[in-house]
RNA sequence: GGCAGGGUGGCUCAGUGGUACGGCGGAGGACUGCAAAUCCUUUAUUCGCGAGUUCGAUUCUCGCCCCUGCCUCCA
């Protein structure tokens, strides 16, 4: 049914929505923003996995062979800060923090990218882009040594983002620095002092700047021209700006043809950051919640809307998911993974959604549509395999209900052995009609947030 | 100040030129010994405010108010 896909997404370049067409028939290369590897991720780039992993399982639902390619920064101030305060070498610090990166990654359920390149992987790639664009005179070296990018050289920039270089000027928040030719340039390539890390170049030992690792990794991996970019909102500018600039000035090319941004997450209304201390960690959310329902928790709103974490917002994502379970729960284990192609069984709705712009919220309608048709099917006492089949490909898209039904109710330190043994005993008291006796038992049991379901095979439990 | 994106029921979140999707919550009902779960019904004469275009606007245009973000590192 996902025949004659027609992806619709909002082009951050163009600020509309576009039709999308590969470059390549069948196949798409896809480049996404990763992190500096300094610290532990917290929420926001939380969502910048998750976007872009349903984004990356989409794609490939549509039939095309996606090269999707996300970065580790790996070298950069804030790391050799950090490792500096802690005592530890650089590479024990990057280390760790790519281990942590992708122990969350895996935890909230997300599809490894084909590539996870790291900036230190490719000094070459970056010299050479470097090299070029001294070439063409978009670079110069400055007094320090260090290499600089000059914007003004560069006839469109400001396209990404919709800024104007006189009015930027003006804003005059950025550093004046005595080096450079125009306040706007950009470090390259960036001389080493005594006990930094460096590497050797034509312009002598140092390390590349920030903007550089994107644009080489980016065209080394996918071409000079590509499909998708994508990152956070608040890489746009400079950031992404300034990938096209060394980009298009070294190649000549066309870069990325669409930009994909996600909107931030926030926090009572502002925006978490690391400069606010208003963030936090996914491995702190996890403790108190199950990762896929800090997953399900971002799936509820648009990707390019900003999107309000709270304790609250998260208990409803449970609710949400719970109702959910419920249903996969009933359906019964054996039958759930006995699921056929699954571009045959997508419902029309959700393709739609997807389609358009990657709509979640819509799509998880259809979804909870599904599960509401699924269960007035199993109420009929109907099999409803098509119902089933749907449910199993929709949440797998979606990246949601990984989790075996009982094990999403019964996490936790519980004793089960116990649970079930006082099942056992109000059963007994039920088949007497002690009701008094078997709701005591019910009660106690809720008491330690232990739920009692009497169903037409028997009771089960869940944890609440 | 410049630029960008928003303001939809108690909360949350989609969406459309012809009176609004889903979730959470609330109310009633079915089921149940009673519950829980599930299902059914119901819950915005209304989509920030004011004009305009139109047979008709929440959806298009203009103005205003308010919120957030970017303009420096930031997902």
């Amino acid at each position: 049914m996902t025949q004659a896909p027609k992806l619709t997404l909002f082009n951050s370049l163009s600020r509309s929505k576009e039709a999308f067409t590969p470059l390549h028939a069948g196949k798409v290369g896809m480049y996404v923003c990763g992190v500096t590897v300094y610290d532990y991720c917290h929420v926001g780039h939380a969502r910048v996995m998750v976007v872009f992993d349903v984004i990356y399982r989409w794609l490939m639902q549509l039939g095309f062979d996606v090269d999707y390619v996300r970065n580790f920064t790996d070298v950069d101030d804030k790391i050799i800060k950090r490792a500096a305060e802690r005592g530890v070498s650089i590479d024990e610090l990057t280390g760790a923090m790519i281990e942590a990166f992708h122990a969350d990654a895996d935890a909230l359920g997300c599809l490894r990218p084909t590539h996870e390149p790291r900036a230190t992987g490719h000094m070459h790639a970056m010299i050479a882009m470097i090299e070029s664009l001294i070439a063409r005179n978009y670079a110069y070296v400055s007094d320090s040594g260090d290499v600089l990018y000059a914007v003004r050289r560069f006839a469109g920039y400001g396209q990404l983002s919709g800024k104007n270089i006189d009015e930027l000027e003006s804003g005059s928040r950025v550093d004046v620095d005595e080096q450079k030719r125009d306040p706007l340039d950009f470090v390259l390539w960036k001389m080493a002092k005594k006990g930094e890390p460096a590497w050797a170049s034509p312009w002598g030992e140092g390390r590349p700047g920030w903007h550089i690792e994107c644009s080489a990794m980016s065209c080394g991996h996918l071409g000079e021209s590509f499909d998708i970019h994508g990152g956070g909102m608040d890489l746009k500018f400079p950031h992404h700006e300034n990938e096209i600039a060394q980009a298009q000035a070294a190649n000549g090319g066309k870069f990325a043809r669409y930009w994909l941004h996600n909107g931030f997450v926030n926090i009572n209304a502002e925006k978490m950051s690391k400069s606010l201390g208003n963030f936090f960690t996914i491995r702190e959310v996890t403790e108190r919640y199950h990762p896929e329902t800090l997953r399900m928790f971002m799936l509820g709103t648009h990707y390019r809307s900003p999107l309000d974490f709270s304790d609250a917002a998260l208990d409803v994502a449970k609710t949400g998911l719970d109702r959910l379970y419920e249903t996969k729960k009933r359906v019964g284990a054996s039958v759930w993974y006995e699921i056929k192609d699954r571009s045959q069984v997508v419902p029309e709705g959700f393709a739609a959604a997807m389609n358009d712009d990657f709509n979640t919220p819509e799509a998880l309608a259809e979804l909870f549509e599904v599960s509401r048709q699924l269960n007035r099917a199993l109420d009929a006492g109907e099999a409803a395999a098509g119902l089933t089949d749907a449910m199993i490909a929709m949440s797998d898209l979606l990246g949601v209900l990984q989790q075996e039904a009982d094990a999403w109710f019964q996490s936790g330190d519980v004793d089960s052995v116990r649970i079930e043994a006082h099942i056992e005993a109000r059963k007994q008291a039920r088949k007497d009609r002690d009701f008094t006796r078997a709701d005591a038992i019910r009660d106690e049991l809720a008491a330690e947030g232990i739920v009692l379901e009497d169903g037409p095979s028997g009771t089960s439990w869940k944890k609440v």
